[in-house]
DNA sequence: CGTTAACTATTGGGTATCCGATACATTTAA
DNA sequence: TTAAATGTATCGGATACCCAATAGTTAACG
């Protein structure tokens, strides 16, 4: 899987931030992480990092209800994903592929043309 | 492009809910619609119908910003994308596959193994 | 003709996410 | 040693989206 920076930038017509836990569950199924990192990948993929006011608590509220886990390993506390996590992130990720899937499999098909 | 249900479920673990401006752009770059159409076109594809209470104030805003247009045509009121936003649901289309890509490219590549 | 169904639209209260600011702690750099 | 960088975490106010309820209109149905 590719490491690059995607540099994305959001567009001015609609507000298309949201589904923050989504994007954290869905990273932390990947490896763990810690706060700051987690907001730096998700900015690398948005174009826009989340502040420290939006990250913390979103993963304060997931690990209050059990699909992370915190863990302070060194200077950092690393953020890991819980087997009910786990098993969350997968539906989510089947519904997102339900859900938008369409709008992926246009630009596709349109770059195919 | 097929007109199938989706009936997708959505998951419990994280509110994937949001993005409701872009998905109507989206629609109505298709074709024009009235808002229970919209509203049934989205609860297709998110397993959840928008209610009138988050659909109508939703048209009432892209229409303020000029994205979109409505047009009383018989009974109902036809929903029309203008030039702008199909200029702006291009970009966020863009945008939309560069931030979130990924997660599908992973699914597709998992099933093809 | 009366009833039902479908559509439009608003309102009030709620929620996830968000920003910006702030404060603190620890490691790194000067 | 001090300053800077990096990370953690909270708080207050804002925003898009959300639900449920309500009310009105009009076409379709019985």
């Amino acid at each position: 899987m590719s490491k690059e920076n995607y540099d994305a930038c959001p567009p001015k017509c609609c507000d298309m931030r949201g589904m923050l836990s989504f994007l954290i569950l869905w990273l932390l199924s990947k490896r763990p992480m810690y706060g700051q990192e987690l907001a730096k990948e998700i900015g690398k993929r948005r174009g826009t990092k989340p502040n420290p006011g939006t990250i913390y608590p979103a993963l304060k509220e997931l690990k209050k209800r059990s699909l992370i886990k915190s863990k302070k390993e060194g200077r950092v506390t690393n953020y890991h994903i819980t087997e009910e996590g786990r098993k969350g992130i997968q539906t989510a990720c089947e519904y997102f592929c339900k859900a938008f899937g369409e709008i992926f499999q246009e630009r596709m098909e349109a770059a195919k043309s």
